[in-house]
DNA sequence: GACCCTATACTCGGCACCGGATATACGGGA
DNA sequence: TCCCGTATATCCGGTGCCGAGTATAGGGTC
């Protein structure tokens, strides 16, 4: 059976040992130093289990068993060719067709009418507020990251997310005025339904 | 053990549950009719398996088991007061919180650095031509269920979606030409690494 | 040197999820 | 009336994921 592209966890698995070779513990503390885990979901639970999968199926070896002092071993891993090509041709796959995903907002707002519309004013406000300090605390990282000296390429995922969360805040903005202005089409019956 | 809010097809079925009390292959059917799977991720396994654990927890109760001829039982489900209260608090959860999610383009563009600057200008280009049927697609939708009669408020969420879309392109715009012109910051270093 | 807290490194059991398999009924054509 | 494709309705086995648990080492404090 040929490897299946489910956890992008193996993806910062295989790009962390095309650098070097490291034990899983260590991609771990490496993924949090760099922030990674902001990006891609990490637990250890799932760092054993999708580094075994990948031994699986020979994208990468384990290379060496250490056993300093009488710590627990640890089983060094590299990466083969084989998994070079599936990192490349993975990345080439994400960031060219767009995967159909599910926001768990989208489940949520598709169902707003079934709140009262006063409710549903407050709650989206809420989220326009949060979203905003989502918003702050990503600028701050931006700036500390710049004067860090790292170039733009090295967080060019921030960016990307900064501009999508402007764009769900207008959006958060715009439905607010409408429902608070009844311009929202539909708004009458909406009313009507929660009197 | 109190229910856990993990799958959002369990929203689903307690807000068709809210309507009328129907057996499962029902409620697939009607989220079906509804476009509501392409808002809501919908398998059969999946819906089986949450209403099971909706029902283990009572937020709904198997209101008749139907036979109609040799076919196979169908349980017919309806929803209990609690199982209400839950809708609309997880709802309310939903639209008020952003939830952290990890979407696969993010994991992806944060590792673009990997390839070479001109594939990557390639594959952006992709996606963005991708993400521009999207948007006409959805605009064709949209036409079609304002055409039927249908309020703003029945399909909100692609009305959201749309805005988030367009972001999006915009971005990859902007990140191919800085990548076109090389005034992306770290440029030069990108392209050194790729010799 | 006894104590305890944190860091290191991995393990394991349970469970949610998925996709394909199963089984019957119905309707229409030859 | 026989056949077969489609619709109805559910089940089930495998797998990947998760978070809590385990165990040792190192370092600081009194």
């Amino acid at each position: 059976m040929t490897f299946k592209r489910t956890n992008p966890l193996a993806l910062a698995v295989l790009a962390l040992l095309s650098e070097r070779p490291m034990h899983p513990y260590e991609m771990a503390q490496t993924m949090r130093e760099r922030h990674q885990e902001e990006v891609i979901k990490l637990n250890y639970g799932s760092l054993y289990t999708v580094v075994e999968s990948l031994h699986k199926h020979e994208l990468i070896t384990a290379s060496a068993v250490q056993k300093a002092g009488n710590r627990p071993e640890r089983t060094v891993y590299a990466v083969t060719g084989a998994g070079t090509a599936e990192l490349h041709d993975w990345l080439r796959e994400l960031i060219a067709v767009p995967a159909k995903e599910y926001p768990r907002f989208e489940a949520g707002i598709s169902l707003v009418g079934l709140l009262p519309p006063a409710d549903a004013l407050q709650l989206v406000h809420q989220r326009e507020a949060a979203v905003g300090e989502q918003l702050t605390a990503l600028a701050v990282l931006l700036e500390k990251l710049a004067g860090m000296g790292l170039p733009q390429l090295a967080w060019i995922e921030l960016d990307y997310r900064m501009a999508v969360l402007r764009a769900e805040r207008a959006w958060l903005s715009w439905f607010a005025t409408a429902t608070r202005e009844g311009t929202v089409g539909g708004y009458d019956d909406w009313e009507d339904r929660h009197r």
